[in-house]
Formats: C-alpha cells, structure tokens, sequence
DNA sequence: AGCTTGACGGACT
DNA sequence: TAGTCCGCCAAGC
C-alpha cells in the first residue's frame, strides 16, 4: 500500500506485542527485526509514544545490557521492575538477571 | 531552517 | 577491561 504510513512505531508495536510473557528483548533486536538495524533510538522513541496505548507491554523492552533504562519514563519505575519480576523475572539494581535465558529475540523466535 | 536531545548499540582508544 | 565517541532517525525548541 502506498499508505506506508506503517509508522516505524506500529511496527515496533506488532512485535512488542509478540513478545511472550516472562521473556524479554532488547531495543537493537528489535530494530534489526524490521531492517532498520542501528536505528535502536528509533525503538525507544517509538515506546515512549506506546505510553497512552498501555496495550504495549513496553516493559518487556530493555537495553541489550538487560538494564530497565526507561523505567523512568513509567509512570512508577518501580512498575517496570515489579511487571517483570511479576512474569519470574529476577531484577537486581534495574538489571535482568539471566538475561540472555530469557532474551526473546523476533529475528529468531519469531521469525 | 538548523541545532540539541533521546527507552541504544557498536566501534574505537 | 573499561571508558569514550560516533552513528541512526525523529521530534522538540
């Protein structure tokens, strides 16, 4: 469709909502899911407008070091953390503790 | 119309 | 190994 108004946001929507309960990603696997490799900030951004939807579980989105980065764009930053540990997540210092066993990566699980 | 910031990531020193 | 800089793309000022 010539309507490509496909926002880079949409589409970064359609996989956060992928992502299945207890696991979680990073922004640049994202990002690179959708060819926009190295844009990660484009993903971030795209979750800050996400906030309102509350149907995007942005939550499940961290940084590729497994750090609640924008837990601080939540409305409680101690929400991110609890969503997470509420999922069987471990959160130590805003960081995700086995991160990569429960990194959830669209280019692969997804696919 | 141009500069700065920003939920990141990778490369370089 | 750790710290620093640059690059991506869009929105705000």
């Amino acid at each position: 469709m010539k309507d490509k108004k496909t926002s880079f946001f949409e589409d970064v929507y359609a996989v956060v909502k992928l992502i299945p309960k207890g696991r979680v990603t990073s922004y640049g696997a994202i990002a690179s899911y959708l060819g926009s490799k190295g844009s990660a900030r484009m993903v971030g951004w795209a979750l800050i407008a996400s906030h309102p939807l509350t149907d995007i579980p942005a939550w499940r989105v961290v940084n590729r070091n497994g750090l609640l980065t924008g837990k601080q764009h939540f409305e409680n930053a101690n929400a991110m953390q609890n969503a997470l540990e509420s999922e069987g997540l471990t959160i130590i210092d805003d960081q995700i503790q086995d991160f990569e066993k429960h990194f959830w990566d669209p280019a692969k699980e997804l696919l």
